[in-house]
DNA sequence: CTGTTAGCGCCTTCAT
DNA sequence: ATGAAGGCGCTAACAG
């Protein structure tokens, strides 16, 4: 593949200069006299000279370019945060390696790896759990690694997401103010911190302050997608539950679906809070009452806290929270 | 930024051998003889010896990465595209640098730029349109290209889609066959080869075999949005037409809302078909009719195509065309 | 089957 | 302000 035949040689015969000045105008050394400057900058447009990032890359041991692990793509409350990242890294000049990891253990630890091999220069991990492989492979690098939106229990890790307890609290107490006596939790795995650990524990809080007792049978542990939210609601109703917080938008719109399918009223006999705040929850009809999540900012913030990283830069706070609310809509009164 | 000590050289010392024996286990080569192969494994993973992807890109100017331009991950209608594309990247060993560009040409040509000095051995564009400035960066540059669910009018790039005429052509036909006599057409600038070329064309050929005039004003150019969806219903009803062919799920959502919540009656007083048949459309109530692009598949089929532009095999076919469907929901009969 | 030797294209001291 | 020279880590002939 000879792409391109021109290099930093052909451009420096040609303004007749060293290659090390050419290097220097192509990397801003003010070193370099501005008639010169001039000349190989002219001699470099005329040439159509691209620096090969390759070879940069190699002598300067950095690629500006920073590996993204993401459970799927066509999630819209990892695609939202994706964009924040690209956004913010493009303002940086970096570039992003996409890698879809489908929340799977041992694609996460085999695409960290390669791209380690790439060098990149940073690591943004989204996923809602880090095995202990995955973690080891991120200490024994001294390559950064920034989580978003999600959390890590020991604080180890660098990370940027927002207060789930209080987030989980806040939206509970909500349903049970507004007299709901039995409230679903609806969720993934309680193994993972993020549900187990987080959520489950503003569940609790909330329910504790109203005088509640827990019961475990209001909890539901599913997948996070539309199916599974379509599929749970039959079983949320033989509790008698009245209300629900739904820990991720398809898995809300499923609920939501199947309630009105069922002929159950929302908001009168039936009441959703969903979680990320994504466009979708203005799609529905009812719109969906949601948990909002800056999911954009987590991106942005987690791809500029990584540049500080990636740059040595001191940090104060390895771990960043962002504010949420609560968007108010029509399943819930 | 000393991430990896360890080099080939490490290896080959600790193992006894010359680092081209070590190149060539790694890249496996059968001209090794087992046992020393073993003892160089050995040592590989004693050392946790990692090659460098970037010194090897170097070398043999191949970076295993390919470039995917995107107008915006948030979209689903993108993100399935793109979800197609690593999944198949990944299957050949393929990492992707994923870009947004929001269609903006400026940013395209720039981005294109970036990633043709990153060395990306390929590259797959999404988008709806092409500059020609973009047209002559792709035609100056060796490195294959490949459009994904777009077309290209001079059919000189390589591309995958479907019969964007016929399709469409299909989809008014079902409408009009259902009895209305003003199909609405919902699509993006007609400037764009997409809509003013090839989806108009459908169109007309379905109005000329059914022997109903085109007018114009049925016709409407709006941003491929929920939000543009939504406004544009208003407009539709003020022509009196009783059903409309949508070519983006987002936007015809939108559209359905409208109408939703004017009150009118879906299907009954308004059909409609959305096209891209995303999730989006089973999301929501009454569940939207739409065409059926294998969006995943043509990301994948797009990819699969890339790889062999990359390993220069013969390609009888530049331009892939897949299949399409029409998959009857609710807001048709 | 294995080792030697050139580069790949650029950055970066170190001189001048 | 500019040039010369030595890598960066690896692949790829070319010998043996």
């Amino acid at each position: 593949m000879e792409k391109q035949a021109i290099t930093i040689y052909d451009v420096a015969s040609e303004a007749k200069v060293s290659m090390a000045t050419v290097s220097r105008v192509v990397n801003g050394n003010p070193n370099v006299k501005a008639a010169t400057r001039r000349r190989v900058l002219d001699v470099i447009d005329r040439l159509d000279y691209r620096p090969n990032a390759v070879a940069r890359g190699l002598a300067s041991k950095k690629t500006t370019t920073v590996g993204v692990i993401i459970p799927d793509v066509t999630n819209m409350f990892y695609s939202s945060l994706a964009r924040g990242i690209d956004d913010v890294a493009s303002m940086y000049k970096y570039n992003i390696i996409l890698a879809n990891s489908d929340e799977n253990n041992q694609k996460e630890v085999q695409v960290v790896n390669t791209l380690l091999a790439k060098q990149v220069d940073g690591l943004i991990y989204m996923g809602r759990s880090i095995s202990d492989e995955l973690r080891s492979e991120f200490s024994r690098s001294k390559t950064p690694v920034v989580l978003a939106g999600s959390v890590d229990p020991d604080e180890q890790l660098a990370s940027v997401n927002i207060d789930y307890v209080a987030a989980v609290k806040g939206a509970t107490k909500q349903l049970l103010d507004a007299g709901n006596k039995k409230v679903a939790l609806v969720t993934g795995p309680l193994t993972e911190p993020l549900s187990g650990k987080y959520r489950l524990r503003g569940y609790k809080q909330a329910l504790d302050e109203a005088g509640i007792a827990y019961d475990e049978s209001l909890v539901f542990e599913t997948e996070y997608s539309y199916q599974a939210g379509l599929a749970v609601f039959k079983q949320i109703q033989k509790t008698g539950a009245t209300a629900a917080l739904v820990s991720d938008d398809e898995m809300a719109v499923g609920v939501l679906n199947a309630a009105l399918d069922a002929g159950v009223q929302v908001p009168d006999d039936f009441q959703i809070i969903s979680s990320n705040n994504t466009k979708l929850t203005q799609m529905t009809r009812p719109q969906l009452t949601s948990l909002d999540q800056p999911l954009y900012d987590i991106g942005a913030v987690a791809m500029r806290l990584l540049t500080k990283l990636m740059n040595k830069e001191g940090i104060d706070e390895i771990t960043v929270r962002l504010g949420f609310d609560i968007t108010q809509r029509n399943t819930t009164k």
